[in-house]
DNA sequence: CATGATGACGCT
DNA sequence: AGCGTCAT
């Protein structure tokens, strides 16, 4: 549900740019004699031709649409040029698409805050550069104006006559008695053409792009002249904008909402929602949605721009429609080492790139299941801490798939397929890579020594006690669920056609589980990496230079969160503190990383600081994959710090770990205990020391 | 069980 | 954590 949210400033300069057909650009880019004729982007062509997921303008005049199939679309315009997604590993593959995307987001990051919608889809705030610009270089005094920026559409501006348009742009955008707020959209116009054309020029894409004071009339007007031109929306015309605007049309009423809006109340354009009163909505709709429909009503729309340039989540899923259904667990674990594989892949690459890492792996599916009465019933979406390396991902992903499956089947049934009971058939399966923040500068040799200390605590200090508990939080979470009710722990076998449910006692098992945590196993992601001695040398160029780019900024929301979840963090973490230090606390590098941090300067947000201040690079991944080898130390991080905070559960033990390793108040730490560090670690810590004063004072 | 692959986000 | 909605 849509949620309102207060206006930032009075009057903001917002950006939606949209690129044109995206995937077809990509493809044109690729083969330049398909520019200029009717193309559509197609995956799949085993049936009825594969479906369109892009078409060209060209070949939408003839009637040619997403989500037709590439038959159909030859049927109304047989000349039209089909280019196949590319497919890796039985499945189509974006990365392309994605690597495009990116070299857009870097161009568009220019000039102000730049927050990536989707794969071809941006927001900007351009408020403080049009503020500048109108300080120091306003239109009304620039003699010549961009050709691209007169071709602007200006909403609600009379131009039907004969009159030369560009002259009335000109006008327009020279006008010095404006209003403030329509001089600094003046300014969005002529900075957001000069941003297209640097996407053009240095990407060879068009883009199509609105302009407005808020995002949802920046969205609004993207998509009101395309391809390749820009669309404003001066304050004056939005009311009569909306007036007679269809409420379908409106980004987030185009489903089940917007049906309501027009079934249940009769409201069949945002104008006619003016008639009620935000009380009114609130008791139909409840009160965020409620108050956020009364605003939209009015063109008000406070949502910020948030400084985001990366997705924050990573998934890799396939459909097995109809007659593809997978109706075996060993057909179901084929396609999943497939999907692990592209996402390990893919996580690697962000590790590499933007220095990131996921913490929670997620399966989801879904799947019929024939002759029972509840075959309507979902199968259920399962998580559990992620893992790097690629099989331990198949690993967790497995088994995160049999704890479902043994959900959706149900327990009466002991027999489950292969006999008459009921037949299940997956019809969809993706995993995803969610939780993903940044690893704060120089946690290279940190890490490592987190694989050195973790490793000796663990086998000297740990109690047989708080071993059988951290098994149970890192075996693989198909156990989980069970443990956690206390029952025994079925297992599905599948010795090819025919699966059943078996019930096993826990024990020695889920040691031997543990034990496999520290082997590291398949831990490579690119065919060039090569296993050094497994321990510490960390050859690889690009986590070792530490100017390596980033497509990164200022991570806002996550930071936020961070912060808003520190208070409430504070009070629970002061009365553990006492039992768990007592318990535990052996170890002085442990409480050195527990130490809580009173001022709410956090490590994390000073990685984003800085890194905020380094030329955002959007590496194209396709120039070179170099080795994520010490992927596996980065796992065993995750168990130093269960160790530390055991007793709970697995879930807020990551969490805090993450607020207790990292928000601490570099100025307090104890000098005493930088001086057990390694020498190593000693070095990296005073780096973080010294450049840390220096904000205060420049800024 | 033929709009496919991905994402973001809100509710509970 | 898991589910549902919406978008492209």
């Amino acid at each position: 549900m849509p949620v309102a949210k207060p206006e930032s400033c009075d009057s903001r300069v917002i950006a939606h740019i949209d690129m044109d057909c995206f995937y077809v650009q990509v493809e044109q880019r690729k083969q330049p004699q398909l520019r200029g004729l009717p193309t559509a982007v197609v995956q799949y062509n085993e049936w009825k031709g594969g479906a369109l997921i892009a078409v060209s303008y060209e070949a939408r005049k003839f009637g040619v649409k997403r989500s037709m199939r590439g038959e159909e679309a030859k049927e109304v315009c047989p000349q039209i040029h089909l280019v196949q997604v590319p497919v890796a590993r039985g499945k189509a593959d974006l990365n392309g698409y994605r690597n495009a995307g990116s070299e857009v987001m870097s161009i568009l990051a220019r000039r102000g805050r730049c927050e990536r919608a989707s794969i071809d889809e941006v927001y900007l705030d351009l408020t403080d550069a049009a503020e500048t610009m109108l300080a120091e270089a306003p239109p009304q005094h620039l003699e010549a104006i961009d050709e691209e920026a007169l071709k602007s559409h200006i909403l609600g501006l009379n131009n039907e006559d004969g009159s030369d348009v560009k002259e009335i742009v000109r006008n327009w955008i020279h006008r010095c008695h404006a209003d403030h707020r329509d001089k600094l959209l003046a300014c969005g116009i002529l900075i957001v053409a000069e941003l297209r054309m640097q996407v053009l020029k240095e990407t060879e894409f068009t883009c199509s792009a609105g302009i407005a004071h808020n995002k949802m009339l920046a969205k609004l007007a993207s998509g009101m002249n395309k391809p390749a031109q820009q669309t404003v929306v001066p304050f004056s015309s939005v009311q009569g904008l909306l007036n007679s605007l269809p409420i379908r049309k409106m980004k987030q009423l185009g489903g089940k909402l917007g049906m309501s809006l027009q079934i249940d109340m009769g409201v069949n354009t945002v104008g006619d929602l003016l008639q009620f009163s935000e009380e009114k909505l609130q008791e139909r709709y409840g009160l965020n949605t409620g108050t956020w429909l009364w605003n939209i009503a009015r063109g008000i729309n406070g949502e910020a721009v948030e400084g985001r340039l990366l997705p924050k989540s990573h998934g890799s899923g396939k459909t097995f429609p109809g007659p593809r259904a997978l109706k075996t667990v060993s057909a179901v674990q084929h396609w999943l080492n497939q999907l692990c594989e592209e996402l390990s892949e893919r996580l690697c690459s962000d590790l590499e790139q933007n220095k990131r890492i996921a913490h929670t792996l997620t399966l989801h599916a879904r799947a019929y299941k024939s002759s029972d009465s509840d075959s309507e019933k979902k199968f259920p979406s399962k998580s559990c801490p992620l893992r790097y390396g690629t099989a331990k991902i198949q690993e967790d992903a497995f088994n995160l798939f049999q704890a479902g499956l043994r959900e959706y089947i149900g327990l009466y049934g002991v027999k489950s397929q292969g006999s008459h009971y009921s037949r299940w058939g997956i019809t969809s399966l993706s995993v995803s890579a969610s939780k993903i923040v940044p690893i704060p500068s120089g946690t290279c040799s940190i890490v490592k020594y987190f694989h050195w200390q973790s490793s000796s605590h663990f086998s000297s200090i740990q109690s047989a006690e708080n071993l059988r508990m951290d098994a149970t939080h890192l075996s693989p979470p198909g156990n989980e669920s069970y443990s956690e009710v206390g029952l025994p722990e079925p297992k599905i076998h599948f010795p090819g056609e025919d699966s059943w449910i078996e019930d096993t006692t826990p024990g020695l098992g889920l040691q031997e589980q543990k034990i496999n945590v520290w082997k590291d196993e398949d831990l490579s992601c690119s065919p060039s990496k090569k296993k050094v001695d497994g321990f510490t040398e960390d050859t690889s160029p690009l986590l070792l230079s530490g100017t390596q780019g980033c497509l990164e900024q200022n991570q806002n929301k996550q930071q936020r969160e961070f912060s808003k979840d520190e208070s409430r963090f504070k009070s629970e973490y002061r009365e553990q503190k006492g039992t768990r230090l007592k318990n535990k606390g052996t170890s002085s590098i442990l409480k050195f990383f527990k130490s809580c941090n009173p001022s709410g300067t956090s490590l994390s947000q000073e990685h984003d600081r800085t890194v905020q201040g380094t030329d955002a690079q959007l590496t194209n991944g396709a120039g070179f994959q170099s080795s994520c080898h010490n992927l596996a130390e980065l796992n065993e991080v995750e168990v130093a710090k269960e160790n530390g905070t055991s007793s709970h559960s697995y879930i807020r033990d990551q969490d805090e770990w993450r607020r207790e390793a990292w928000s601490y108040n570099i100025n307090e730490i104890d000098p005493s205990v930088i001086d057990e560090l390694p020498m190593e670690i000693q070095d990296e810590i005073q780096a973080w020391l010294r450049p840390r004063k220096r904000p205060n004072n420049i800024v």
